[in-house]
DNA sequence: GCGACAG
DNA sequence: ATCTTGTCGC
């Protein structure tokens, strides 16, 4: 069910106002090689419990993936879910888990898209401005673009197309399973983001960043529920 | 003007 | 995201 079927319209205003902050903030992102040495890597998530958020970031060693840190923040959420718009929703709760990190990753998988979005300034890439760090995007929905569908080998890649730049890309992580779509966040390149999503995808469909996270938001939510 | 629409 | 039953496949 579309938004506009479960929330009141968007406030024209509201929606004017959020637009003009992610044009500005689309001139800040920044897409280059790496120039840093991958040593560890975060994945960050968010649930939801009512008018509530459960964001969490879990610390992985890089390339043994080892979990080094797993913290979250609890909150209450102000703004409703618009497409387009995830980040406004997300990131400041995300930003409070993440000063909870006794260590500070080098770089930041997101669950979201970096720079394939309408207006290339995705929850990923907006998350990395906010921080000034690495980042890259690692959705299950597209959300701009066209592509079309890989083979159904791991490791299978075709190209994300939107108004004819190449924003990001399909990835297979899994034989046989519907792919993931990655693109740059911040400070980071697509050549490297889908090596390091591949890489990191071990036994299933989402790289374990992520993965992690979205298992340990569902680990925290349990605790909180129950506090 | 008509759809499409991350989490 | 969340709700929510049974079902398919490794």
């Amino acid at each position: 069910m579309a938004w506009y079927q479960q929330y009141p319209a968007p406030d024209p205003g509201l929606v004017k106002t959020l637009t003009a902050q992610q044009n500005d903030m689309r001139q800040k992102v920044i897409i280059q090689k790496p120039d840093f040495e991958l040593k560890t890597i975060a994945g960050c998530d968010s649930s939801f419990i009512g008018e509530n958020i459960l964001s969490v970031f879990v610390l992985l060693s890089w390339p043994s993936l080892e979990i080094l840190e797993k913290v979250y923040h609890y909150d209450v959420v102000e703004l409703p879910y618009i497409p387009g718009f995830l980040a406004f929703r997300e990131s400041p709760n995300l930003l409070k888990a993440y000063e909870k990190l006794q260590t500070k990753p080098d770089l930041i998988m997101v669950d979201g898209h970096g720079i394939a979005h309408p207006r290339r300034l995705g929850i990923a890439s907006q998350l990395g401005v906010l921080l000034n760090k690495p980042t890259m995007g690692v959705a299950k929905k597209i959300l701009a673009g066209k592509y079309e569908e890989p083979g159904p080998e791991k490791g299978a890649i075709t190209p994300i197309i939107h108004q004819h730049e190449h924003i990001g890309n399909v990835l297979r992580t899994k034989e046989k399973v519907k792919p993931v779509f990655v693109s740059v966040g911040h400070l980071m390149d697509l050549e490297n983001a889908t090596e390091i999503a591949l890489k990191t995808a071990l036994k299933h469909k989402l790289p374990e960043p992520t993965r992690l996270a979205d298992h340990y938001a569902e680990v925290f939510k349990s605790d909180v529920r129950e506090a």
